[in-house]
DNA sequence: AGATTCGGCGT
DNA sequence: ACGCCGAATCT
């Protein structure tokens, strides 16, 4: 067989591999295909299907599918957006995974080796550890995680959450998933408590009023009720995660025994 | 079954 | 002209 051509790809996190396979046959013959396989082996073939399971771990932006590398000129230019609504997914239903998300542009759920530096004891920007919280962040950035939907590694879209009721936005046309998005980033990013809105004046002109270390919903109370239905829900969750591992664990050991039974050859 | 390969649709 | 992905074909 021909020995496969996988090499090292530079530009993604350690353990992809790039693969090029040249059309031997056929009217396109002479064309080629372009392969990535993840460290644990999956193999994929387009741009958008890499985007989805690698998602907001890192920027595909301007990553060149075909050739492997990053190409700083791909600043995809996007049409006259901006002007009639700034905030509606791309027009026709269909979400940009490239550009359109706010996402961290390192792959920080992967080892990557960074840079130390330690011949500046001096240097602000190291050496500060107050400076990364302070970092200036866009208003109403959260806005721009609307339409983004969780799913697991299998591309499978889970079910979002419902907000309970009392929580509302402090910003007009913000849906339930913008709101939703900002709560979740607010108590994702930040150990403080969130407390919503607290100045009224935030209502009136949230451009000059808005707290931008809380998420812009409204002030709120949590009742007993609230925390009794989140009780239920965390119970319910553990469940489902029981018997889903039950189930996987019957599986492979069903997949066992029969593969002994049958003298399996693999 | 999964892997490989080329066609062809849509942009 | 080419990216992307369905499906025919191969192992």
């Amino acid at each position: 067989m021909m020995e496969k051509k996988r090499t090292d790809c530079p530009a993604l996190p350690p353990g992809w591999r790039k693969e090029e396979v040249i059309r031997k046959s056929g009217l396109s013959a002479g064309k080629s295909d372009v392969y990535y396989y993840s460290p644990s082996g999956k193999k994929f073939r387009s741009k958008p299907q890499l985007s989805r399971y690698l998602g907001n771990t890192m920027d595909l932006g301007c990553f060149d599918f075909r050739t492997g590398k990053m190409m700083p000129g791909k600043l995809q230019k996007n049409k006259q957006r901006l002007r009639h609504d700034p905030l509606s997914l791309a027009k026709g239903g269909k979400l940009d995974l490239n550009t359109a998300l706010p996402i961290r542009q390192t792959a920080s759920i992967f080892k990557q080796p960074v840079t130390k530096v330690t011949s500046h004891p001096g240097n602000k920007v190291k050496t500060d550890l107050q400076r990364a919280s302070e970092q200036p962040r866009q208003l109403f950035w959260e806005r721009r995680l609307k339409g983004l939907r969780p799913s697991d590694v299998t591309e499978e879209v889970l079910r979002t959450l419902d907000l309970p009721n009392g929580l509302q936005s402090v910003v007009p046309d913000s849906s339930d998933d913008t709101l939703l998005s900002a709560i979740a980033s607010a108590l994702h990013m930040s150990s403080a408590p969130i407390t919503g809105q607290a100045s009224v004046a935030a209502e009136k002109n949230p451009a000059i009023w808005l707290n931008t270390s809380q998420p812009f919903c409204k002030a709120f109370t949590i009742t007993d009720e609230h925390i009794r239905e989140q009780e239920l829900n965390v119970h319910q969750a553990r469940r489902s995660l029981e018997e889903a591992l039950m189930a996987d664990g019957l599986a492979r050991a069903a997949e066992n025994t029969q593969a002994l039974l049958e003298g399996n050859t693999t």
